[in-house]
DNA sequence: AATTCATATGAACAGACGTTCATCTAAAGA
DNA sequence: TCTTTAGATGAACGTCTGTTCATATGAATT
């Protein structure tokens, strides 16, 4: 039993915990392996988290917030309506690619109440970037005057659907592009 | 103890852990809860079922052969292209509001591929209906010349988006009309 | 009434999991 | 060198779950 940084012991478990939690999804995942994987004993994870679900927590608090400033640093560099939203898109699925199991987390198990306040508040952020780029194409008249509300609703739908496919379904997933120009044209295009 | 009829008892426990397996989720059901839905003790269960999964897949399999045969029912009396595409998102997301439970499963052991082998197979056939719709469309000079593969797959994919948002977001889902219009528009209309 | 049959019971079992805590130990400080 | 500190250990604990199986019981038959 070597003393070490206990930053660094905790970091360890935080990257194990990432690891596990991607491969075997949170029930699927025990502390015992977690522990394992971060090289320390069971009883060692409490002394840096309360327990597994404060540990989950923490990593989809992260993740997601992850995701909004790469969002928000992509979207910054970009002028136009149509290639924000393209943008959006596009970054959204190859996140998703990477970190689905946050978003299909148990909910159902834990009463809808597992981390839901913290992916609500996501959704919610989501929402607003989008709005906020059709919003602005409406106004430079690049797309129709539509539903705000339902056009996202059906964007934050679409990327879902990419999701749920990866884990459901993962040899039949859409182009990320092609769904984009959807979108784009079917949603939103003037050219209609 | 009463004695009661065998199929009576069998029907109670399907029935019973329809409804938990909907509130609950696999994991988050136990066989006592089951029983207690169907007024049986939780020995009485395994009478009729070999186990807890034996008994979920069978729901699996019921719910997605429903389904298949309301489709088929369906579509059986649709001669237009439009109009048959456009039944079949609005039944898919009709079923999925009261089916959701058996699209996204997950169990400790087997994470969401359990009832994978099941679900394949349907998505298989489901995916074979709707290239049929797509080709006939285009046969017809309805639908545009596409990608028959793709097409189906980001119809596929827009369902199962609706899916996951019942379970992650039930407050903000898109319509299933609009959806359908996006889809037809937006994706195969010659309008374009 | 006694026996058989069909259905049911639920305590007990085995296993698993998250968590606790008495104990340990190496490193640092006095 | 001795004491303190910081970090760690892992067996044990309590709880829960799926499943088993010895036993029970009411209805039907003889």
């Amino acid at each position: 039993m070597n003393r070490r940084s206990s930053k660094d012991s905790r970091q360890n478990i935080i990257d194990a915990a990432q690891r596990v939690f991607l491969l075997h999804g949170y029930e699927g995942s025990t502390m015992r392996m977690i522990a394992e994987q971060a090289g320390i004993s069971v009883g060692g994870i409490y002394l840096y988290f309360k327990n597994k679900e404060e540990l989950c927590l923490l990593l989809i608090d992260e993740r997601l917030k992850e995701f909004s400033e790469k969002i928000d640093a992509a979207l910054k560099k970009i002028e136009d309506p149509i290639d924000a939203l393209r943008e959006y898109i596009l970054l959204s699925i190859e996140y998703a690619k990477k970190h689905n199991e946050f978003i299909i987390t148990q909910s159902r198990e834990k009463g809808f109440t597992f981390g839901i306040d913290i992916k609500r508040e996501f959704f919610k952020r989501q929402k607003e970037v989008i709005k906020g780029i059709i919003f602005k194409g409406i106004n430079k008249g690049i797309f129709v005057n539509c539903n705000i509300e339902e056009a996202t609703r059906v964007i934050m739908g679409v990327i879902r659907g990419f999701v749920l496919s990866l884990v459901v379904d993962p040899d039949n997933l859409f182009d990320a592009r092609q769904c984009s120009e959807l979108i784009l044209s079917g949603l939103l295009s003037r050219s209609n």
